[in-house]
DNA sequence: ACATTTCTTGAACAACTGTTCAATATGAAG
DNA sequence: CTTCATATTGAACAGTTGTTCAAGAAATGT
């Protein structure tokens, strides 16, 4: 049941290689460049061993998408070291950051999002991350601005992914910086708003 | 060489109706959905059809990748019959009018993105038709504030497109309609903003 | 009537797909 | 060394894939 038995040295173990590839390839050929062959040869191991470790293909993907998704969540993990309103602002501009904006990253992120689209199963998983970002991205916002009511900060931060989600769109087109910089300081200007009015 | 020889009659000539079943497909299931066989039965033709009218799997899809765009390229048309303000405006109401926010075309969108993000010939049009769709905006928000240099003008329509894709993407995840509400008054607002002081 | 071009069909081919499985290697425990 | 669970291999299976092609149907021109 143990994961790894700690295979002393340089050879890290399999299992993780192969989600490593899998995710190379998703995001350099799209769903269709994953088969469980390329896989393989991409980790450096055999055929059968692709399906050891993953029952089926369907679980590998649903491991990358686990994977992306769980450091989607860490851009907007609390960071204690740091002013409420000092992590909001590093975590609005890390999306624009260099390991963020790698075409690797954005890539992976729509080919997860389009396969979302065609199956069920995977729609589910992404939409609860989504959710989950969504919150902790709402709790920054209500840490930097103690006074507002936590729907408006709940609008705010989707009002701040509806932007972003166009950043990273945007960037995998073609970066113009100066527009993925505007749309930061947009992003700034959503979050540090003074209270609406009604 | 003539399209078609008006098939007098119910029976629309074939040809569209194999690239509309491509269409369909691809918004339905994606890029691993569209088989050859797939795409004959969808569009009650028989197999070797699909390969007389294109010549290619890959000519289909780029057939497929065109319209999409054409279809995208109308939403910035200018519109004589309308004060230039209006026509800005309407043309960024548009965007989540009921037949742009309907999953097949947003889904279509993005199954095309992904694609873009595997094949280099789809990614050269695709960058193409964007750069089209980012002039035509130009050209709207330029007509609609005359006093506006062209370089700014540019600037707004590329502000504008990034919300415009955050838009179409969250409205996939879960259409948020208030959020989206919201983010159309953003583009206008970034739209009709006073001319900027440098 | 015929000849000719344009459509339309489905079988055939080779290449690839995900999955299974018996065989073997590896390394730790006894 | 033997025992045993774990890890690793590649061949084999049944399907599916894109593409080609000889055959025929339908329309057109003469």
């Amino acid at each position: 049941m143990g994961i790894n038995t700690v295979n002393s040295g340089e050879q890290i173990d399999r299992q993780s290689r192969i989600l490593e590839a899998a995710l190379d390839l998703l995001s350099r050929h799209g769903i269709s460049g994953v088969s469980m062959r390329a896989v393989a040869r991409e980790a450096g191991v055999a055929l059968g061993l692709v399906n050891y470790y993953f029952d089926d293909k369907m679980s590998l993907v649903r491991a990358a998408l686990h994977s992306v998704d769980e450091h989607d969540l860490r851009l907007v993990a609390p960071d204690p070291s740091l002013a409420p309103d000092e992590q909001l602002r590093k975590a609005l501009h890390r999306v624009a950051g260099a390991e963020l904006l790698t075409t690797r990253y954005l890539s992976l992120r729509l080919h997860l999002w389009a396969l979302a689209q065609a199956h069920e199963d995977f729609a589910l998983i992404n939409a609860a991350a989504f959710d989950r970002y969504l919150d902790g991205l709402a709790a920054l916002v209500s840490n930097a601005n103690p006074a507002l009511p936590p729907e408006e900060c709940r609008d705010r931060a989707a009002d701040i992914v509806v932007v972003q989600n166009g950043m990273w769109l945007t960037a995998l087109l073609g970066i113009d910086k100066a527009a993925i910089q505007r749309s930061i300081a947009r992003t700034e200007q959503i979050a540090f708003a003074p209270p609406r009015d009604n």
